[in-house]
DNA sequence: TTTATCGTGGATAATTTCTATCTGCAATAA
DNA sequence: TTATTGCAGATAGAAATTATCCACGATAAA
């Protein structure tokens, strides 16, 4: 069981946008540089997020990121379904059925218990997942948080955001 | 995120070895055959689980795997950590002290809250596995499986288990 | 005692997934 | 128009997973 890297570098960069301020937008390229990341492969964890609707993307010079809707309302299981995928990390390969005895494969129409088990165990862990939004490992960061590090967070964000004309941003 | 496709395999192979009596012993190359699996990978998992004292091993002609404790003691959580490992899916990086930006590394001692959020929902996942003893899963197969399908489960443990002298096992 | 069976461990290869990079293209503000 | 930025696809390298093979030690049966 293992989760890609990319999932940490995709809430780190949702975190940071949380704080920009109105609509502003922070390129894709400071994101990669203020975590030293490759930004090549950096956006391609922001496009999933995009592509599920949890950022948005504003084209041209000026552009950038932004969160599609508030804080409160993004959880960390929407960054790592939209990252790691929404099919579950256990997949019954039903090898009940792959032995050299064969019977009908009416047999088999019942759901294996072992996967049934768990997929429970994942929903737990989507749960826990759902409890957390966004916004509570923002207030969390500002709250106990080194304040040196915040300053450094702070000033990046005050560096790199770009205020928007209008709240247009790409509909796909 | 994602979980290997032995974990499966050790599953099953564990609920079929809590289906042999007393002391008795299975092949694991037989295991292999009743799954259709390749014998020389699954006898690697197979050794997993006798680290782990999940299962016991019988060397010699006679010889094969069997539980080394009632399977009402034996949760799945036990099999997949001992199939995948210890770790936590999410390992964080600490990629907020990878930027540019470099300040002491004392800003940084407090544990980060995105990992304390994702080692949450991963302990929540542990205890539902936690929950499940291979003995659930075994009593479930009986009451709720196809009668063709426990028909040739049973057919193949009688055929394939074979009865020890002692109840002498590898002791490491 | 000999032999055949079985588990153990190491080495190795094939396969897949993950990570990373590059390039060309579309959009857009200046 | 021009420069900046996001987007998509192709591609390649790295790493983990999956799979196979062989030599070895242990042991029960002949």
């Amino acid at each position: 069981m293992k989760l890609g890297e990319g999932v940490e570098a995709a809430i780190h960069c949702a975190a940071t946008l949380a704080s920009v301020e109105g609509n502003s937008t922070i390129p894709g390229a400071a994101l990669a540089e203020s975590f030293g990341l490759s930004p090549s492969y950096l956006l391609k964890h922001l496009n999933m997020l995009t592509a599920e609707r949890i950022l948005e993307s504003v084209p041209g010079p000026a552009g950038g990121y932004r969160l599609a809707r508030p804080a409160e309302r993004i959880t960390l299981l929407d960054i790592v379904l939209a990252v790691e995928g929404r099919e579950p990390a256990f997949r019954c390969g039903e090898i009940r059925q792959r032995g050299p005895v064969k019977i009908d494969a009416s047999a088999y129409v019942k759901p294996c218990g072992i996967n049934a088990a768990m997929l429970k165990a994942e929903r737990a862990y989507r749960a826990a997942l759902a409890e957390t939004r966004l916004s509570d490992i923002v207030a969390n960061y500002e709250a106990e948080g080194d304040p040196r590090s915040i300053a450094v967070s702070c000033a990046f964000v005050e560096r790199n955001q770009r205020p928007q004309k209008s709240a247009s941003a790409k509909q796909i």
